[in-house]
DNA sequence: GCCAACGTTGGC
DNA sequence: GCCAACGTTGGC
């Protein structure tokens, strides 16, 4: 199954303690370990693309909101902490030769000057059935429709690219 | 810190 | 295959 759509646009959610927008900015690119949920999983090996754009949101901060921009940098490939006992990913049940758990690059791209809430964008009819604002949404990485993301960049007044 | 929502695990 | 128990996410 091949689509042949262009670009595709994400939203993916760092804690700032963790990760945040200023720790990719000052690192340019990192690897987007950790992922151990299936739907996460699933949408990183089968949809993501490089050269995809990346909502990037801050979750637990306060207040929550997308604070940036990324882009997927590579293509997918097996999350190495899920084989490293001393790791928190660590995975004993993924098998070697057939990795659970994939990851891809993230590159910094820009940042917002100031953040758009999670409740400004619950606020915004534009963005009425956007995945993040929908109660109970836990996925840390989800698709994000164009026109969203398109209106999300406006809202930051981000003209970057 | 609380707790609702939801995913995963494991007993049966 | 059901479902209760448990763990995690993440807003508030």
């Amino acid at each position: 199954m091949s689509k042949a759509k262009p670009g595709s646009y994400w939203l993916m959610k760092s804690e700032p303690d963790a990760y945040s927008i200023d720790d990719l900015e000052r690192d340019g690119k990192t690897f987007w370990d950790g992922i151990r949920n299936y739907q996460a999983r699933n949408f990183i090996r089968d949809e993501m693309k490089v050269g995809d754009r990346v909502l990037y949101y801050h979750s637990n901060a306060k207040p929550p909101g997308v604070v940036g921009v990324a882009e997927v940098v590579s293509e997918a490939y097996p999350d190495p902490t899920q084989f490293d006992p001393d790791s928190k990913y660590y995975d004993p049940k993924s098998p070697q030769d057939d990795p659970r758990w994939l990851l891809v690059d993230i590159a910094f791209v820009g940042r917002f000057d100031e953040i758009v809430s999670l409740n400004q964008l619950k606020e915004d009819p534009a963005l009425d059935g956007m995945l993040v604002i929908r109660r109970g949404q836990r996925l840390s990485v989800q698709p994000v429709e164009v026109q969203h993301y398109a209106h999300v960049l406006e809202m930051a007044g981000y003209d970057g690219d």
